[in-house]
DNA sequence: CTAGGTGCAAATAATTTGCAGAGGC
DNA sequence: GCCTCTGCAAATTATTTGCACCTAG
């Protein structure tokens, strides 16, 4: 694990110099959670008595803004607040315009949208913002905001955790039906194994999921972090959707393929996407179980299409 | 159609005085296209000659934004700027960090996931703001921004077009298909005349359309404003897709029913939610003739389910 | 006559900058 | 020693406010 002075190492920018002051505001800076105004930056640092320049605390914002260890956010109150990328995905914001309370959320289904629009009007798009102002549950009851914080990256991987089991299953599933109905012997071994692979990985996903909860049970109880539909209705569950209307072994073998190489596109896109995290880690692993058994699949397809070919070229002769 | 002096006396809020200034103010706001600073909007009103306070511009900005008139926008510049919302439906940003240029865009199916997170979240929303930041087209190829402007409410108004064209269109073929597939002859009946329904409804939507682009003919190469999926692989062609695997009379009903009851929906919360323009307009008609069928399917399908229980209980006898 | 509306100048608020001096490499 | 970092105070930018005056209803 990628501890926060590494994170910062790997981001100095190079030609620059050290100083103790900078690196005493970016110690404090990473220590919070949240999204903290410059001006409140300032008070923390007076807190722990350094005698710093409010100029030098700005300057050092737009430091870390520039090496991507911070990023600036905006909320419209007229001023800008700043986060911290360590440990800490991209993400949208629920603004509650009666505390000023923030809350994170993301979601691929969104994100995905937002890039097909870029590409249709041609543009290059470099960072989305998304902020939904409102009000929070706790301002709607007038109850007291009696905040439970988990960090963020936490959240995050429990939700990759939860989506990985997800599709997992359904993989299972998949497989466990494609077996079944393959007239083929090589086909139905090869199904087989898969099934067998995903129960599995199945298995040692949900052990991850449990250890995780061991740490920290009040995590199950926090609200939704990554939002993807994929995980219910997702890609394997149509696959087998399609495999119940009556299927050939090629069909069975592209539907498959089909399924994977969306699976694998997903959790390495968004893994890539990711600071370093334990949410990106089971993505990213993830990615490369998917893409194995997609080659496992490709390569049967090239077989099977070899052998009926032979068998064709055996018939003419 | 609304003229803009109507929808600001409709806005004017109870218990204000009239003003010359401020009407001036708002007259020249209201003539202009684009985002506006404020600053520049006291350029504009100097350049037309009247002495106005800044300060009379600001508050006169802040009204116009109580009133409804106009909406604040923020693009991270570090200063706000102001659309008005006078025949100009809310809608979300593209921003080109190079030119400042923004480009609208509108995504129902992004709309409508930002309501699931924040219903999943509990969060009561009110205003959802998008913006994606990037390199616009023109910047990218290095040309100069020659940007030709469509009224918004114009592109809004074809693309609403386009989409319930889109949606007759594949609701033409559902109730064909139905027809052909029912073996009640009242049954029957039925589907052919709401397949002629749509037939007839269509040929009229398809020469709106065409007046429309005969109005301004660069209309058609303007990229899309309005974004929804439902459009190209919607709930009609899910309903036909249903019906090829064999369906019996009462199940085209129930799909039918599901059909129009999404559409219906879609037109009139999208619809409800503009304010008034063309692109509105279409909405709400075509809600309003979902609905019609909807409810003549409904109908349809309560008479089935009587005559079912009647030969029931004639058998019972 | 009276509650808004307006102008002007001053205030505020967040952030940036010029410049002289301090300090890391 | 050079070049970057820092502090301080002044500047800048966008916006708001206090207050005297004006004006529509």
């Amino acid at each position: 694990m990628q501890s926060a002075s590494e994170f910062i190492e790997q981001r100095r920018p190079a030609g620059g110099r050290r100083s103790g002051k900078r690196d005493f505001i970016v110690q404090v800076f990473l220590r919070q959670e949240g999204h903290l105004a410059a001006d409140e930056l300032v008070d923390l640092i007076r807190a722990e008595d350094a005698r710093i320049s409010r100029a030098t605390i700005y300057r050092t914002l737009q430091w870390m803004v520039d090496a991507g260890i911070a990023r600036k956010v905006d909320f419209g109150e007229g001023r800008y607040r700043f986060e911290h990328s360590y440990r800490h995905p991209r993400h949208f914001h629920l603004i509650c315009k009666t505390c000023n309370q923030s809350y994170e959320f993301l979601s691929f289904d969104i994100e995905a949208l937002v890039e097909e629009v870029a590409e249709a009007r041609n543009f290059a798009a470099r960072q989305s913002v998304l902020q939904i102002y409102g009000t929070c549950v706790n301002c709607q009851s007038g109850r007291k905001a009696e905040r439970v914080t988990a960090p963020t990256e936490a959240l995050f991987a429990r939700d990759a955790l939860r989506i990985a089991i997800a599709t997992e299953r359904s993989g299972l599933e998949f497989y466990t039906r494609a077996a079944a109905l393959t007239g083929d012997a090589r086909g139905r071994r090869v199904f087989r194994k898969l099934a067998n692979e995903e129960k599995e990985h199945l298995g040692k996903l949900e052990a991850r999921y449990r250890e995780l909860l061991a740490e920290d049970p009040t995590l199950e109880a926090h609200p939704t972090f990554l939002f993807f539909k994929g995980a219910a209705h997702g890609l394997f569950a149509a696959g087998t959707a399609e495999l119940r209307q009556g299927a050939d072994d090629e069909q069975a073998l592209l539907v498959g393929i089909k399924c994977e190489r969306g699976s694998h596109q997903f959790f390495k896109r968004y893994g890539d996407r990711f600071e370093e995290s334990e949410g990106k880690r089971i993505f990213l692993e993830f990615a490369d179980e998917e893409r194995e058994h997609l080659d496992l699949l490709i390569r049967e397809y090239r077989n099977l299409v070899e052998r009926q070919k032979a068998r064709v070229s055996r018939k003419r002769r």
